[in-house]
DNA sequence: CTATAAATGTCGGAG
DNA sequence: CTCCGACGTTTATAG
């Protein structure tokens, strides 16, 4: 196998697992990893068989070139079209969850809105905290510098508002890489670590004002 | 299929192909994406086998459940060892290659020092500018803004260093996108866009000084 | 189409 | 083992 696009890779003669699929796309698998393939071609490409030499490009001038020497096995089947996957746990639920219990990154916090919009991009939760002053909260599922980075940008943008300023900043995340809490620290942002199943759990705040 | 781990997920019943590999991982393919399966668990984990359904488990608790209808087909085949994938052209092979060429990245640049230590990690390339002044490189494939980041945390410690202060910044990139470019002009930091294919046919700066 | 952020990212290397 | 950054990241989504 040779791939020459992006990188050059070449890969030996071996037995190895061929997969084609209904798109076009090829991928060739050792017998390990479940995820990654050790090579592939993304569609949308094509195949050009001509004996014992397959040529998948696509439209990039990317170019996968196969040689079979031998095949062991060969089967075809027909799968249809999938129902799609079903998902749970990622930042926007996150993000929806604590839009509802706000109180949950800070004493007294309310929301403002989800998504406020600003020229660089939306900031995940804008809050009013107990004291009328407004944070900006960056909800990460795991917590890292790419985050904080993000949060500091927006809060740079965001203190220049003088209908805003001055704004604080809250970094909350499932997890929290001990590198970026360092750095959040340091810019006077707090971190705040949210389980997520006792999340789902918790009342909402409009029902614990009564 | 059911997954229980870092998030919640289910499949619906379909037709799809089953893949396990001699490492004890399992992967979900639809008929569609050369890349990514559906569903998937990496090794090390386990499979249990009941009549019709697989329990897949790994150390952390993570889990995948799978409910077989029906085989439609079931091959099983001996692979042996896997010879390794031979690269080129990734970041590693682009920082050597300014390294021995460092004139590309800016008018009598000679380089002091490949992979310079620093407390928050290693700059990538320090050079000395025509002027004598010193020049921290940062060198990716793809210049993002992550990349930016990175590279200003480095000037912001470099420069502190009375021995080395002023520092200069060259963010050098075989592809800049342009939020990047905007962040790094913002911050004083050059930017150069590295063709990779020229630089391999360069002469040498040595070579060039006779 | 381009640009940007999310991902069960995965993977490999250093400490 | 954890932390950290690269990756042919891939993938989805918004403009």
């Amino acid at each position: 196998m040779d791939y020459i696009g992006r990188l050059t890779a070449h890969l030996p003669l071996a037995i190895r697992l061929l997969m084609v699929k209904a798109d076009g796309s090829v991928s060739i698998h050792a017998d390990d990893r479940a995820y990654k393939p050790l090579n592939w071609m993304s569609p949308p490409c094509r195949v050009e068989e001509a004996p014992g030499v397959w040529r998948v490009v696509n439209k990039a001038g990317e170019e996968l070139r196969i040689t079979i020497e031998e095949v062991l096995h060969d089967s075809s089947h027909e799968l249809g079209v999938d129902p799609g996957l079903i998902k749970d746990g990622v930042e926007a639920h996150l993000q929806e969850l604590l839009a509802a219990a706000p109180s949950v990154l800070g004493e007294g916090f309310t929301l403002i809105r989800r998504e406020y919009p600003t020229a660089i991009g939306p900031v995940d939760l804008l809050c009013r905290d107990g004291d009328g002053g407004t944070v900006a909260v960056e909800v990460k599922r795991r917590g890292e510098i790419d985050g904080v980075e993000q949060l500091t940008r927006y809060l740079e943008l965001l203190g220049r508002d003088p209908l805003l300023a001055p704004v604080g900043g809250v970094f909350a995340a499932q997890e929290i890489k001990p590198q970026a809490r360092v750095l959040a620290q340091d810019r006077g942002i707090r971190c705040v670590v949210v389980d997520y199943n006792a999340l789902r759990g918790v009342t909402r705040d409009e029902l614990t004002l009564f």
